[in-house]
Parts: C-alpha cells; structure tokens; sequence
RNA sequence: GGGCGCAUAGCUCAGCUGGGAGAGCGCCUGCCUUACAAGCAGGAUGUCGGAGGUUCAAGUCCUUCUGCGCCCACCA
C-alpha cells in the first residue's frame, strides 16, 4: 500500500462531492444523539466570501466537525441574507451601468431583477464556503425571504403589534435624501470635517434693543425653530425666560425656555431649539411640549414650511440666503470655523439628515429587559467579558427600534391603510378595513429593517411558527460564532427574539472572533484595496493550508494580520504530516493485528517498549488537552498542540527511535513482536493524530484516515455506531484518552533519552563529526533503573545519536569526551579531537551552570516564606531537582579530577 | 466626552485561574542521513513599554504614566 509521494491540493473538490453524496453533513432529526447546533450567520447575497468570513466559518465548521466526531448530532445549518438597504445599493448601481433606475423599473420590476441577483450571486458565496470545507447541512440551508421565514416574520410582526409592542410613530430618523430612506443608527458613519459655525442673534419680543444671541452650524434650520432654550443655572439669562423671541424670516415669536440640556460653557450658553431636524432638540422638544415644525422635503429641499422665500432650495441655498437675509437685519454677529464631525451614509457617503417620519417601532423596554438579564445572570457567556459589556451597555441605554425602511427589497410591511386612515394589520392581504370596514385598502409600501428578519433566524430557520420537529430537537442552539461589528444589530436582537417567542435563549454561548487585518494591521476593505480573496488562496494552497493558517498562530479571539509568509508553517506542517503517514504506510508490511484488542485507542500497550508507552502516553494527554481546548473554544492552542505532538514528539522523536525495529531483520519470535509492537504502535498513534487534527485540515485528513486505516487491516469501529467504519474520517471516533495510558514513568524515561540524545549530538556538532561518522557511545548510568533504561532503549539511543553502538560499561575509558546528564555519564571516544585545555573548559562551564542551579535552589528553598507558603509539590519538585544536580555536579567535578 | 483593546526575541504573535521566558519566520553553523531540503541536527537573540504597589513569588493581579489602535456617544 502506498499513497502519492506528495498531497494533491485538488483532491479538495472531490472529496467534499463524496460527502455530499454520502450526506455526511446531514443532521438526522431522528436521532437518538445529543444535538449540537449552530447556526451560520448568514451572509448578504451581495458579499464574495471574505478573509473575515473565512476566519468565522473555519471556527464554525472546527467546532461542529470536532462535535460531530465526538458523537453528537451535529447540526449547522447555512443560508443567506437578503441585506435590504445593502442588496439593494449594490443591484441599483449595477443597474445604473445600463442606464435603468430603480423608478423606471417599477416596484415589481425591479424587485424581479434582485430575485435574479439573488439566484446568481445568492449561490456564489454558498459554493464559496464548500470549497472552504464547511460541513453545512445543506438540506437545510435558508433564505431570509424564503417562504418559510418570510412567514415568520409577519407571524412575529403581527403578535407584537396585536400585544402593543409596535406603535406607529413620527419620529426623527436619519434620512439620506441621495437614497431616500432612512437608516439606521449603525449605517451612519461619524466623519470629521471643516465647517462653519455661524454666530446670530434675535430680537427679544417686546425688549426694544434687547437681543438674544446664539450659535449654529445650520442656519437653515432657523426656519423650523420653535424655542430658545438657556440653561436653568444661567444667571446671564435667567431674565429672559418666558420671554419670546423672534425670528424674522418666518415671522415667528417662539418662548425661550429653560433646560439642562443646554451648556452654559459652550458658545453663548444658548441654543436655538429646532425639534423637527436635531435629535438633541426633539427631545427637548418633547420636554417642552414645543411644536415640531418639518421644513424639508424627502430630497433635502426646503419646503413649503420654509416659507414662500425659501421653498424648493437646497440646504446649502437655503443656508446661504438666511445668512445674507440675517445679516441685513443686522442680526448676523460673526462666523467662526470649526471641525466638528458630521453623520454620513455607510454606503453612499451623503450627509444623514435628521427628518421626521412616520414610522414603525418597536418598544424596547420590555423586550430588553431579559435579554440583559440573561446576561447579567450568567445565563448568555461571551468569550471575552468586554464583548459582553458591549452587549449590555447597548441594551442598558437602549431605544425604540425602528424597523420599517423605505425600500422595495424585503419583507413589506403587513399594514394596510384605508381612506379613513385606519390601520389594519394582518399576515393575509385583508379584505377590508378593520375598524371601517372600507375596501380600498393600500398596503404601506416599507419593508422591514434587515435585522427584524435575521433577528429571528435560530428558530425561524427551523421551522417557526410551526411546532417542527426540527425545532424542538435543534433548538436552542449551542454557540454562535460572529464578529463582534454585530453584537447589537444582531445578537441581541436574536436573544430577545428568542426570549419573546420561543420563551429560551436561542444560544448559551456567543464567541466572538477576532478580525483579519492586512499585513500593516490595517482593516481589509474596498476602499483600501488591500484586501486579500480567500478563493485565490484556496486555488494555490488548498483550504486545508488556508484553514490552519487562520486559527495558528493567534488566538482567534484576537484580531489578526494576513499576510502570505504565513500560509508557509500551515502548508510546511502539512507536507509532514502527509510524510509522516506515508513512511509509516511504508513500513507496515507483515503487521498483524490479531493478537491486538479490536479497538481504535492505543491500550494494553503495557508490555511494549518503552518508547511505545511513552508515545501513547503523550498521545493520551494530548487527546485530554485538545478536547479541552476545544470545549474551551481554544482552538488555536488546540491546533498547536497537535502540529507540536505531530512534529516534534512523534516525527522528531518516536520515529526515529523505532526505525531500528523496523529495520531489523531476523523472523525470530522477539525480533517479529518487537516490529510488530512498533508498526502498531506507529499507525495508532498517528491515526490518533489525524483524527484530532480532522476539524482543523478536514480534506487532507480523510485521505490520510482512509488510506492509513486500510493499510492498518484494521477496520476502525466507531463504538458508538458500528455500522459506519473507516470510510470517512468525519465518522470516525473521536480519540478518546484513557487514564490508564498515561504512563508517567516512561515519560520520565524518555526525558532521559533525549537529554542524553541531546548531549551526544552537541558535543558532535560543537566537534564537527561529519554525520556519515559513527561514532562508539559509551555510558555509565548512575543507577540500576537507569542502567535499565539505556540497555533496552541503545539501539534507538545509537540511531538517534549517530552512533556505531552503545555500550553500558562501568569504568570511565580513556581520551574519552564525557558528557554528564540526568543519570548517567556518557562518554565519546574520539581520541584524536580530545583537547584536555578544551574539555577542561567545558566541563568548567558545565561545572559552573549546575553550581548556579543548585545556588538558585538553595536560595529559594532557605526562603521560610517560600516552604512555609507554597505549595508542597512545587516545593518538592525543587527539592529533586537539587538532587538530580547535585549527583551531576559530583560526576562533572569527577571527570575534571580525571582530566589532569 | 464615555468604554475597550494592544505594547513580550529583528518580524508576526502564543503565554488559561501568579511558581524557573515560548513558537513560527528570519539569522549563524553543519548535513541532499533510503518519509519529508516544504527537511534534519546544533546555535545566537529578550531590564516581557516606563514607574509604583500587593505577594514568599508578578509577563501574569492593582494603581499610574507613555505610545499605538478600536468602538460608542456627541459638540448646538
């Protein structure tokens, strides 16, 4: 048996087809098993696949492949977004190519051409995370505007309207008035720019002369003031309050009025209060029961509330005439500049205004309220307690929650309105109004913020409102992996949502991955250009390689750099591994297995070799230490620890130890048990490996598994259901360590022979012996155990060292280099290179460095702070390495003595 | 203004509940040793940002300062 002397990247694509058709990825709702689910967070049918989304999807498929290995019903169900605003952005900008606008279209028309955007680039990103690997059940896969959660969404927009936790109300929303809808909070961004803060006064009614001034960056707005406010402390104009002033372009009186809100410090302590076009002032507004005076048109322009002089001008004319009109008066006092930061669209870059509205809402008060319970209750964890406050924070100063948008692309709003204005909410088309019963009803023409539909996505994707089978086995589900951009527009809207109609969290456990950065710790974005497409990476070094670049490296809960040199380790770690098997593969020939237990752990090694023990042993600690990783969501620690035991323990160590098994010839009984005990032992530690390392590298994994597994004779049962074997790696156990492998004294004794290892190939190197030169090891251990350890163990001590033979003898040969370690003292006899002036100075410095050690000890442990305070084992591991040293030290002194 | 993160070897970063500083890359030396040169062996490299404090013991906990970065709110 043999495989291909290198990996081939492209077996990627047939590989996941042959999971596919096996259904591997298919969670059965009959099963007996415990479920583990997770539910994808969707992405928008306008994204590629992104390093973000590489990153987040990697760790969902590492955790449901790890679960799904460990015996549970594994469920991680994908779909897609329809990312209203976003989706629609993107196709009208395509369509601007072509000269069509969204107007000309039609509603119906247009919303044709994005289910045909939907159907091209909705299945894009979704063949884009197969070639990543992802295991999704793709049986299950979602749609937020598929019928099934369209229905749940009106179900859920109907039951809280009918509960009265959705109102209709005009309120100040950020409008862009370049894409004519309004936005939300999080789709505006903050940017910092030059402006010009104009200083004016008005006339106080009734006070001849007398003027009260004030600052805005907005004249314009002076239109649709409707108070004057000071704060209440403010001497300067304590006066003044309850007397009017005037505005001279409305020809308007408005009261001046008192609030806190108001800075005595900034500026001149006094505010023009415009509720209809400032949030800060709306409130205000409402405090004062002041009218709310709307002066603008959807697109920007001033309108007939502006009066006849300013109707149909843009902000800027509008500002412009105000200004000079001010200033004629007499009123205009002084322009100053600032910078002060100004809201824009996310996505088109246009000024956000404040604008009132009718719109939809829903009250957060009550909704809120549990969901920040959970996490104050420790019911909902985060995997870093900052994420977690983020998440509370938000939900502490939360507001009302407007949902509707004015776009096409959506879920539209189930509201009808007749002519008499009554409102009729239903899931079906009504007939008739409601209230009046009048038939001429008009749908409201909004659809639904994006999130309202995502924010149901962990039950609507089951089923929801129907009581699915689906449901009450998958639901809740058990980790949600996401960025932490999300955390408010999506986490805590799903826990409410869940809370409300499900009456459960709909996850216990949210983790956070962190974000990938470019190469200067830069976000990857468009505008930057810089950042990297993970398909292209996939082309030339195979997911796998992509896959465990993301998770080493870093912990995955912080943010990370992308560069190229990184993917070298990932693909160098996986080129061993495929070497490894393949020399182990190699070197199974007349292996038999049946005087082995039938089972797929390493056990009942105990009368095997010591290296044997030793490797099981690790392989035993290392499957506790991953899977707890792993539980942990530590994945990156988790992947170290077997590219570390893969490379370093097994290939650097134990392989080389038991080539001279191997390679022995001779069919006698002990020499065919001892081959056979390491060909054994060699191809269940390693299966061992490349079952842990499954979730991280899922494709190179199941070539080796399957190859490995049939090269072993073996079939590889998996205990808890013996009908699927080693056909796949993704069925296959997950190792499992049993206690009684852990061997502490062959760990012990191995130590021991790499120290002496070590040694040996020190002084050659430090002697410049050509390797192609064997050389006699000699050793006088330093007691019997030892004396043991290193007869049984010389063959492999002689392949690992470079040497000709090892022989235990008792007395110190001559013109030999010794070299003292943990029991034993070895001793090189190569004449011609021994320099007395030169082995006197290294046994000196050796001398030197075991006397500190013991000095440190000794300090320490003189210490009563230390023996009275600290832990006895710790205390008692200082003490043995006291004596260890000290026995060293007694030999290396001895071998100075000798030199003279 | 409020909140948070990062600062550890030349570079990129690990170091969980405090118990003798680590990895990868890079660098130096020697090796194409029949699994692997995408490799093997050996080696050099750090006042763990500064200053205080708690402790028998601090990269790890507390305070503070400095330098980068992020998020939220917002300046009329």
């Amino acid at each position: 048996m043999d495989i291909p002397k290198t990996y081939d990247k492209n077996r990627e694509k047939d590989i996941y087809k042959r999971w596919i058709e096996k259904g591997y990825f298919h969670a059965d709702v009959s099963s007996e098993k415990t479920p583990y689910t997770i539910m994808i967070p969707p992405p928008n049918i306008t994204a590629k696949l992104h390093m973000g989304h590489a990153l987040n999807n990697t760790i969902q498929d590492i955790l449901i492949r790890f679960k799904r290995m460990q015996g549970f019903e594994a469920l991680w169900l994908p779909g897609t977004d329809h990312a209203a605003i976003a989706t629609e952005v993107v196709v009208m900008k395509e369509l601007a190519k072509q000269g069509i606008t969204k107007d000309s279209l039609g509603r119906e028309g247009f919303l044709e051409k994005l289910w045909e955007w939907n159907d091209i680039y909705g299945g894009e990103i979704i063949n884009q995370l197969k070639k990543l690997g992802s295991s999704c059940d793709w049986d299950r896969q979602r749609f937020t505007m598929d019928d099934g959660l369209s229905n749940a969404v009106l179900e859920v927009f109907v039951r809280l309207y009918n509960e009265g936790l959705i109102y209709r109300g005009e309120r100040l929303v950020n409008w862009c008035v370049k894409c004519g809808t309004s936005i939300s909070d999080a789709e505006v961004d903050h940017e910092e720019r030059q402006s010009h803060l104009f200083h004016f006064k008005y006339p106080v009614v009734g006070e001849d002369g007398m003027f009260i001034a004030f600052a805005t960056s907005r004249p314009e707005t002076m239109l649709g003031d409707t108070a004057i406010a000071v704060n209440p402390k403010d001497e300067r104009y304590a006066a003044l309050v309850g007397k009017k002033a005037y505005i001279p372009m409305c020809d308007r009186e408005i009261p001046i009025i008192a609030d806190d809100y108001v800075d005595p410090k900034f500026g001149t302590g006094v505010v023009k209060i415009t509720p209809a076009h400032d949030p800060n002032d709306f409130e205000v507004g409402l405090r004062h029961d002041l009218p709310r005076i709307n002066i603008l048109n959807d697109d920007g322009t001033i309108n007939e509330n502006g009066g006849a002089d300013y109707e149909g001008m843009t902000r800027e004319d509008a500002r412009e005439k105000i200004t000079t009109k001010m200033t004629e008066l007499g009123l205009f006092i002084k322009t100053v500049e600032i910078t002060h930061s100004v809201g824009e669209h996310d996505r088109c870059g246009i000024i956000v205004e404040p604008l009132m509205k009718l719109q939809w809402f829903v009250k957060m008060e009550e909704l809120a309220k549990p969901a920040l319970e959970a996490y104050k209750n420790g019911a909902l964890k985060f995997n870093r307690e900052r994420f977690g406050k983020i998440y509370s924070n938000w939900l502490e100063n939360i507001r009302d929650w407007c949902i509707s948008r004015q776009l096409w692309w959506g879920h539209r709003i189930p509201a009808y309105y007749c002519a008499n204005g009554h409102i009729t909410v239903s899931k079906d088309v009504p007939k008739k109004c409601a209230t009046c019963g009048d038939t001429s009803l008009t749908q409201d023409p909004d659809v639904f913020d994006t999130w309202f539909s995502s924010a149901l996505w962990p039950f609507s994707t089951l089923g929801w409102p129907e009581k699915t089978a689906d449901l009450e086995k998958f639901y809740p589900t058990d980790v949600l992996v996401t960025d932490r951009g999300i955390i408010f527009h999506w986490v805590a809207r799903m826990v409410f949502m869940g809370e409300k109609f499900m009456g459960e969290l709909p996850f216990k456990d949210v983790f956070i991955n962190g974000t990938v950065q470019d190469e200067h710790g830069r976000k990857m974005s468009k505008s930057l250009g810089n950042g990297i497409d993970p398909l292209e990476i996939i082309d030339e070094f195979g997911a796998d390689v992509l896959r465990l670049m993301l998770v080493s490296g870093n912990a995955v809960d912080n943010d990370t750099r992308f560069f190229r040199e990184r993917l070298e380790p990932a693909r160098n770690f996986l080129n061993k591994l495929w070497n490894a098997t393949r020399f182990v593969m190699m070197n199974l020939e007349g292996m038999s297995v049946a005087d082995y237990a039938s089972t797929d752990e390493p056990s009942a090694l105990i009368n095997f070799p010591v290296e044997d023990r030793w490797i099981a042993s690790r392989l035993a600690r290392l499957s506790a230490e991953v899977t707890e990783k792993m539980e942990a969501h530590e994945i990156g620690m988790a992947a170290q620890k077997i590219v570390d035991f893969v490379w370093d323990e097994f290939c650097d160590w134990y392989v080389e130890m038991v080539k001279p098994r191997l390679y022995a010839k001779g069919d006698d009984p002990a020499t065919r048990e001892s081959r056979n005990d390491a060909q054994y032992t060699l191809s269940l530690v390693l299966s061992g490996a490349i079952r842990l390392l499954h979730p991280f590298t899922p494709f190179i994994t199941e070539d080796l598994h399957i190859a490995l597994s049939d090269a072993m004779g073996m079939p590889l049962i998996d205990s808890r259901d013996t009908t699927i074997n080693n056909a796949t790696i993704m069925r296959a156990m997950w190792p499992i360590s049993h206690p009684n492998e852990i061997d502490p004294v062959a760990e012990k004794c191995i130590d021991r022979i790499k120290e002496a290892v070590r040694g040996i190939r020190a002084v050659r190197t430090e002697k410049q012996v050509p390797p192609s030169q064997k050389i006699a090891v000699q050793i006088i251990p330093t007691d019997p155990e030892s004396t043991a350890l290193f007869t049984e163990t010389s063959a492999a001590v002689a392949m690992l060292s470079g040497a000709s033979g090892v022989t235990i003898i008792d007395t110190a040969p001559q013109n030999a280099i010794s070299v003292v370690v943990s029991g034993a003292t070895i001793y090189l006899p190569l004449d011609s290179l021994v320099d007395a002036e030169k082995e006197r100075a290294r046994l000196t410095k050796e001398q030197k460095k075991l006397q500190q050690e013991i000095a440190r000890i000794d300090n320490k442990l003189a210490n009563e702070g230390f023996t009275q305070k600290a832990p006895e084992a710790l205390i008692q591991a200082e003490r043995d390495k006291r004596e260890n040293y000290t026995t060293m030290l007694t030999k290396v002194e001895g071998e100075l003595a000798g030199l003279c």
